[in-house]
DNA sequence: GAATTGGCGTTATATTATAACAGTACACTT
DNA sequence: AAGTGTACTGTTATAATATAACGCCAATTC
């Protein structure tokens, strides 16, 4: 499951592989960190979870509501938003603020900068591996004087996938 | 004016310059701008440039609109929003997603990545110096196949002046 | 089993942004 | 200077995104 984590969702931009695994490796990561820090992952938390991880694109609130509907839930905005503030504190999603939307965390049991490459073509979202990425926006601020508490990386662009169908 | 734009706006964070300055080099670069380009800088767009400048603070389109009523011009949203639009292609204001706000740029003139510090104290907006920013980017997402045409990049946190306040 | 807490249902409303169309001013041609 | 096209603005309406507020129920604690 970890090894998965690792890559990073590059995988993203490959809608070829076995995505179940991944929303599967999801839920119980979800399940573990809710255990340790003594929260629960409610029926209506557990579905958006879901939904928001099936897909390689971000979602909308309101595109999960029908969906929320369907399932024989309430399907008002704040039950959904509910949920997805749950699970954006526990880091098992993250807000694209560019798109107002929303996307499942590759790696949430790790801290790190919330860093996107999104595919203007496909609308798939990746995220980045941040490594070095951090210390050079690290530096960057730190000559400032400016101490980060969070960060915000949204790239837009062309993914491999799109640019070699593109040719 | 020049070194000024240089200096990437990290004054914003230190309210006791002189900012009337700022906008006055603002509003210069903007028409030297638009007069290159063979566009116009309207009465309303220029106002609302020079609302947003004048503000250290990211500005929400809604409330720039009151003070547009202010200054006689219309004041519902579409005008407020297609000078904003406008500004932006220009490459003279930065809209911030994670706030649904729009902050002057300090460096028209380049081509740059969109790159802010945000303190969640004072709220004030300073735009990154990102050669090097941009560099790291780049390399990330290239081993990733991933070609960027748009980068934004939000760092949320506590400016110098803040946290010196705050000891 | 009473009290407290957390989560959800529900209604209403706030906030941000755009569509669509009509009128006006400007720039260009002749 | 009159005609013509284009870009800009005014105006009304509405779409899209997000939150406030309150009451109910279920689980947890004491």
């Amino acid at each position: 499951m970890h090894t998965q984590a690792n890559a990073f969702n590059s995988d993203a931009f490959n809608t070829s592989h076995n995505h179940e695994h991944c929303v599967n490796a999801a839920l119980l990561s979800a399940k573990t960190l809710c255990r340790d820090r003594g929260q629960r992952l409610t029926p209506v938390r557990e579905l958006v979870l879901r939904l928001i991880w099936q897909s390689h694109q971000p979602l909308g609130a309101y595109e999960l509501l029908p969906q929320l509907a369907e399932a024989g839930f309430n399907s008002a905005p704040p039950t959904v938003y509910r949920a997805l503030d749950f699970l954006q504190e526990l880091g098992l999603i993250h807000r694209i603020a560019s798109m107002n939307a929303f996307i499942g965390c590759s790696h949430p049991d790790e801290a790190h900068p919330n860093a996107f490459m999104i595919c203007r073509e496909c609308k798939s979202a990746a995220e980045l591996d941040t490594a070095e990425l951090k210390s050079a926006l690290s530096a960057a601020a730190g000559a400032l004087g400016f101490q980060i508490e969070q960060e915000s990386v949204e790239l837009m662009g062309l993914c491999q996938h799109c640019r070699e169908a593109a040719k």
